[in-house]
DNA sequence: TGGGGTCCT
DNA sequence: AGGACCC
DNA sequence: TGGGGTCCT
DNA sequence: AGGACCC
């Protein structure tokens, strides 16, 4: 016993403040249940969902016949052939299900932090104070660590206990919300910090919540037992403990500073012996939007280059749905790839670009228009190059496209110096967004393309998102070869990339009937004029 | 002349949209000015600022003589042997001169985008529409571009022309205050977008601005001509360019996409051909605080690591200053160091590391404490080490320490999954700082040791903090040796760093008179205590 | 070849 | 952490 | 060995 | 851009 020793009112001082309440959400099996909600016929029967030759996660009637997490596919069938395998490699309806039990919590408090998709940490400590007499109850709801009485535990002289004990009926008020409202059972730890409550929540799983007091902190780190449950020790730290012989919590909280500064500066010594000890001073997180929206799609090894269009395109429409609903517009745009390289190694590479929001003409639902699409795919393909072009021969079983700073309003304009920062504006505030493009039939009106092509881009561009798919098709086909603005030089206009004689024909403004003796001059003006959009 | 020609009342159409007024600001010969502002005596003198070996810049008596910027030392005493040389190393005074224009500047606009310590760009154009009456002028202030009469200049149809010289007028002003606030002559340069302005105001220098109107744009890239000189080409992109033949701005403006295609991604290529034709959509970037704070040091060679701690004491102590005068405290700390590797070249380095904004005890100002500066200083070590660390022999000619992350307020509390990130808190917003240490003396009173290690940690540190030097010195001779706290063992006391011994004595809050059995419980319970603070 | 900074990858 | 850019 | 994310360097 | 961490 290495917690403070009580006095003699049976009152400890504790070494750690902790006038918080902080609850750890985390979902029974997530990606699992989810599928069984929607398609309850499941419910009795061993179901896992898979992502390639993975089962990532399976419902708890799997895991008493052998199943785990991240179990290979071949392996689960062997323990258990009855196993009902749901294909889980989009995450789309995983990612909304997390949406409703965000947002349900931030009724509680601005302080939910996301971890992942189904897990959350929630301080509660206001609301627990301002809600003070609906909490109090005579039972601690769910289970107390060590399946103690709470008489038999010792009290805390800061009071924080009876705040815990509230916490604990909030926390199961919550979770019979989201079980009612949204379907899902759910674990819940409640403590004064966050690193305690992650490790309680899952104390009793499935479906049950367990709270623990300050005086039996040394208890669960001793319990825990596993550094690499301490969620910030990963392979890499613990591989470095293991070299100076330290291998369980209890090893690391005895350990010498002077063993631990071999391999660790003193910053990160002194967090993990804290860590140790259960002690996290750290604060739960204002709620922030997510800041990238991304896809992976793992695919049979292509062989040349000619194939990467195609796939990049399967990625894109589907990370393109998530950005729509979304609604911000991204300026940065990531390609990742899984290889072989020239020695045989399979890897992972990424590039990245910024991009202008201006590709999106306002509205990040014209992605969806199929010039857009293309020009953010050759974006891509290029991104793609720079990473295949030393390899001696193409060999890719993934793509993955992720866009990141994503920005509220749209705003025109390449930052000055900063060229590849194209729109970051802090507080920035101008400009409207066009409407979505909506699913409602929007009309069967010609577009005369002479009047379209007049029109200020913005408001072309307004005009055809709200045109479906053969309008879009034949709004393409304006953009080809008799259309050349009369003020270019054909040769020159012709030698423009599709992406540049789209835009220009967007904006050529005028007949234009001056004389222009050189041909170099017409061809400078030519471009400028190209270049101003 | 590729620009727009003309209609019959002679106004163009732009390629450009220009509704903006953009003045950029360039002090003359800043440091220099700065020195003969401080020294008056040498204002008809050539003068001259050095750092090291180096004639950063001069004022123009000296520049008549020969004298250029970033100039050997040498090569301008023979140029100029009458050479006033100034030490410019500590560029504290520029700094702040440098503050003084950008808040005058910031009366006009909440875009004021510094650059470097003696540019601002300044998006006048609310403030010239808000101020139009008073702005208006039969003259036009400073020069035109190409010395033209405003008569021969082409009108533009959007109307520009009369805010752009509204603009002029409103820089005249600027200008008038700068010099007769500030004691600073300076350039201007006025026009429709950033580029231009910056390419402009250097036009009729010193102490004169410059306006120009649309119509002029391809005179003024024509005339500029070098591709050096267009802000955001720099050496590597110089390099490719010339690496497809292109070495003038003329020839980029005509140069094949597909030649750039083959050294730059599309969307740069774009970018660099937007730029050779005048043409910048970015917006001037609201103002903001900077983002970090540093001091660097060029040294005689020092061959041994013992040698470094004396060396990086000089430089903290200087960006200790600037910190405490910034009043943030930062929670990232970088060192760098130039030094020969082991193949004989002289390379520079750098590492970074995460700090908490519990090293400064709340305020920033206590980095002037000796035990505060003593950790961070081994920080810097710290750093330091992992650069030299697979260094043959040592031989470092510079040393760096620059902070960053600096957060608005005091912020305890480290991040729970990102152990690096020690504070950043979105929107975090608690705690008290504790006041400055002041320059008054504060009084005499006897500080009772045994109350002091009672005081929770920032009261404690606030009331050191108003002590000056004499009696932190006493307080730091507290944590020695007699002052084991009773509920440790002594040796494992003795084990612990320097750093450690402070904090703990500075927590240890009660006698503790348990008896416990066990040596490692009792080991462990003092390094819980301790851990907590 | 000083001594500051910024942002992107 | 390093690169490219700016003063 | 899926398919998401975060932050630091 | 890559690494370490989380789910
Ligand atoms: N390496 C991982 C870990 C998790 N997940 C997904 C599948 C899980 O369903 C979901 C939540 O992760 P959990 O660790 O919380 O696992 P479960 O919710 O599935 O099970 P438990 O009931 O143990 O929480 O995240 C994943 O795809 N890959
Ligand atoms: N914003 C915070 C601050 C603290 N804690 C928790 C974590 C710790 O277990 C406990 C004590 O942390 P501190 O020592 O940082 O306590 P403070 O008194 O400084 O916290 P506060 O910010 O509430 O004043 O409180 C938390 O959950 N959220
Ligand atoms: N490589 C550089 C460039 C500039 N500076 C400093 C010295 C200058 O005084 C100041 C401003 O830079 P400018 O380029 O504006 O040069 P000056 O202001 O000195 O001269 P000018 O009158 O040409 O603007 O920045 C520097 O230290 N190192
Ligand atoms: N915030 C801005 C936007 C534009 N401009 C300048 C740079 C260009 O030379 C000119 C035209 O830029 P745009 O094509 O982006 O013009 P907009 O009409 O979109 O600008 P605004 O943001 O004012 O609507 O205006 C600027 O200085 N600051
Ligand atoms: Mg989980
Ligand atoms: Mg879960
Ligand atoms: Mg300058
Ligand atoms: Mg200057």
């Amino acid at each position: 016993m290495i917690s403070p020793e009580p006095d003699e009112l049976g009152i400890i001082t504790p070494d750690e403040k902790h006038g918080h309440v902080i609850i750890h959400f985390d979902i029974d099996c997530f990606y699992a249940q989810v599928e069984i909600v929607r398609n309850p016929t499941l419910v009795d029967k061993p179901v896992g969902v898979k992502q390639r030759t993975l089962v990532v996660t399976s419902n708890y009637i799997a895991r008493e016949r052998g199943i785990y997490k991240c179990m290979p596919v071949i392996d689960a069938l062997n323990a258990c052939p009855e196993l009902v395998l749901i294909n889980g490699e989009d995450v789309a309806p995983y990612r909304e299900y997390a949406e409703k039990i965000t947002s349900l919590l931030r009724e509680y408090s601005d302080r939910v932090e996301k971890l992942g998709f189904d897990e959350n940490f929630v301080d509660v400590t206001e609301y627990v104070s301002q809600n003070s007499d609906s909490l109090t109850a005579k039972e601690i709801q769910g289970r107390i660590f060590q399946e103690k009485n709470y008489e038999d535990i010792q009290k805390c002289e800061c009071g924080c206990d009876q705040l815990l004990i509230k916490g604990a009926t909030l926390a199961k008020t919550i979770r019979e919300r989201i079980y009612k409202e949204i379907g899902l059972t759910t674990c819940a730890g409640v403590s004064w910090n966050k690193l305690v409550s992650k490790l309680l929540s899952p104390m009793h799983k499935p479906n049950n919540q367990t709270i623990m007091f300050p005086s039996q902190l040394d208890s669960l780190m001793y319990f825990i037992s596993d550094l690499k449950k301490i969620p910030g020790i990963g392979r890499s730290t613990l591989d470095k403990l293991s070299s100076v012989g330290v291998t369980t919590i209890a090893e690391l909280q005895l350990c010498n500073l002077t063993d631990l500064d071999r391999i660790f500066d003193r910053a990160t010594a002194l967090r993990l012996l804290k860590l140790s000890y259960g002690i996290d001073d750290s604060s739960v997180k204002f709620f922030e939007k997510n800041k990238s929206i991304g896809v992976e799609d793992s695919i049979k090894p292509i062989t040349a280059f000619s194939q990467c269009k195609e796939k990049l395109k399967i990625v894109l429409k589907r990370v393109s749905k998530l950005l729509i609903e979304d609604g911000r517009v991204p300026t940065s745009l990531k390609v990742s790839i899984r290889y072989k390289n020239n020695s045989g190694d399979t890897v992972r590479d990424s590039r990245q670009t910024a991009i202008t929001s201006a590709l999106f003409r306002g509205n990040v639902a014209n992605i969806c228009l199929p010039e857009v699409e293309e020009n953010i795919l050759k974006k891509c393909l290029e991104l793609t190059k720079k990473m295949t072009q030393p390899l001696k021969h193409i060999f890719i079983t993934l793509f993955g496209i992720s866009f990141g700073k994503l920005i509220e309003k749209k705003v025109l304009g390449n930052s000055f110096f900063f060229p590849k920062n194209l729109e970051r504006v802090v507080g920035e505030s101008s400009c409207s967004q066009t409407s979505r493009i909506s699913d409602e039939d929007p009309s069967d009106v010609y577009l005369d393309e002479t009047v379209l092509s007049e029109l200020p881009l913005d408001l072309k561009n307004e005009v055809l998102s709200s045109y479906k798919s053969p309008k879009l098709v034949k709004c393409q086909n304006e953009f080809e070869t008799q259309d050349c603005p009369n003020n270019w030089d054909p040769e020159v206009y012709k030698s423009l990339p599709v992406e540049i004689r789209e835009e220009l024909i967007s904006t050529s403004k005028r007949p234009a009937g001056e004389t222009l003796v050189q041909k170099q001059q017409k061809r400078q003006k030519s471009i400028l004029e190209f270049l101003c959009k």
